[in-house]
DNA sequence: ATTTACGATCATTGTCAATCATTTTTATCT
DNA sequence: AGATAAAAATGATTGACAATGATCGTAAAT
């Protein structure tokens, strides 16, 4: 039983294992058989490789087969690849999200986009009565179960990694809504404009930029440190960007100069969750 | 360092308490019956579930099957009006949902229009792998937590009465989505047709029919005894119409002049592999 | 008292890990 | 280079064991 070369894997092996754990990222769960099948190998060396990767960490293994490490552990949100920004500068999204919503009155007619910025809205709005139009299943999920605002979401396909609905199509519902205001957070901030980094939902995004007479973006401070690919549109079309106090002169001048309303949120008075 | 015990679970065992777990998120109490109706498994292999997902603090046993551990408050969909149909007939809206779900097969692409009685098909659907299309938004809710299925939505504003997206325009992607089947409830049928009560719903149900190749209606026995005011469709649209026993003769009779393939659902039994 | 639910036991099924056989790959020698 | 040995990877078999299902006696609810 000389353990395994580290460094060194057949062909056969890394295609499997690949396999292996692309099915157990689908499904939450797959049998040995199925595996079997999908490979073409038996269940020996399935077990085999299922045994290795519970080794290296890459799936958790039980009985009767594999599963995907962080299963969908029971409270709606956690574990989905949403979770994992979640986390991230949650104190500076709170309080910029608390000044968000202290710009809308009930009735108003708002559009929020769906990301983890702007889904720290939602605590926020259980208590108001507003018409809302977002294209984030997680923030129409909250505020359905959780406030008397009306809810209207774009047609199309639930992307389970940005939790938002794509429409691969032109006609939906998103051009009949028209909103004061649009809600939205964006990968980065530079001087071309706001960023995004999935190509995906850029294409949602700007379909929505058309239909709200204003533009909020809520951007944390650590936006402006970082640069993406995709824009989405220059730093003319924000209304009001709202940010925490770690932002720096520079980026505030910047924005300042391309006729954005910046709006500071502090981070210490908010330790109250509504 | 080991925050993960190396005791490991059967598949199916972890499958089945997923399962138990969403049921008794959404109906207050489970019953062992109920469960074994869901899982396919025996009333023992339940019990041991239960006691499991006591000792673990995941639910309470309570004599004859299992509660949430905290009540109504914070989980999903109890306490909206959705709920007060739910217990009508459940054990019949089980059966049935199981008979449609046995139609269903990984790939297919498929309509699920909303409803108590498509609603109980969704446990048995957390193991597919299909394209769903639905206006329901608890059972897209459901299932985008609980399967890997595709789910894709209509535009439109979300009637929480109903519990389904509606758009008051022409113009959304249900005209893009077509599938071999749709599977839908319905208030009443009579020998006009399929009727329906609320004329919210009419409007997306006569959108949705013409989007599939089938139509495939789940109607428990009751539903033959009611008259509604508002028709959807004739018996003759109907593919495939699945009940339960306790259906009446001339109800059958009606619906095989129609033409309409009758499926009764076995409300008691399990049935066996053979 | 009757019905229903529960727990224990045992038989059956299915899964696992260890072992050996077979195939494939790699290294070594002439 | 070609042949051959060594090593590794894979496949198949088997005994042990865990999970499940069925039965039955007992306990609880009405």
């Amino acid at each position: 039983m000389t353990p395994r070369q580290e460094d060194y894997y057949t062909m056969h092996e890394l295609e499997r294992q690949k396999i292996i754990l692309s099915a157990v990222q689908e499904k939450p769960v797959a049998t040995v058989a199925e595996l079997v099948a999908l490979t073409n190998a038996s269940e020996a060396t399935i077990r085999r490789d299922i045994s290795s990767l519970h080794l290296s960490k890459q799936l958790r293994r039980v009985r009767g087969g594999a599963e995907a490490l962080l299963p969908p552990t029971q409270s709606g949100l956690a574990g989905r690849p949403f979770s994992v920004n979640q986390s991230m500068h949650v104190v500076e999204k709170r309080a910029i999200a608390r000044e968000a919503v202290a710009l809308c009155n009930d009735g108003d007619d708002v559009i929020i986009n769906g990301g983890t910025s702007t889904y720290q809205m939602v605590h926020l709005l259980t208590n108001k009565r507003m018409q809302i139009f977002t294209n984030s299943f997680p923030i129409a999920e909250h505020l359905l179960q959780h406030s008397k605002n009306q809810l209207t979401l774009p047609g199309g396909t639930i992307y389970r990694e940005q939790n938002i609905i794509l429409s691969p199509f032109e006609n939906d519902v998103t051009n009949s809504f028209c909103a004061s205001r649009m809600f939205m957070g964006a990968h980065s901030v530079g001087r071309l404009g706001l960023m995004e980094s999935d190509p995906l939902v850029i294409q949602s995004e700007q379909k929505l930029l058309g239909q709200a007479d204003e533009l909020v973006v809520l951007a944390d401070s650590s936006k402006f440190e970082r640069r993406s690919s995709l824009l989405i549109c220059s730093l003319e079309c924000i209304d009001v960007l709202i940010t925490d106090e770690k932002i720096n002169d520079a980026s505030i001048n910047m924005l300042e100069q391309a006729d954005v309303k910046v709006i500071v949120a502090e981070t210490k008075s908010v330790e109250k969750t509504g």
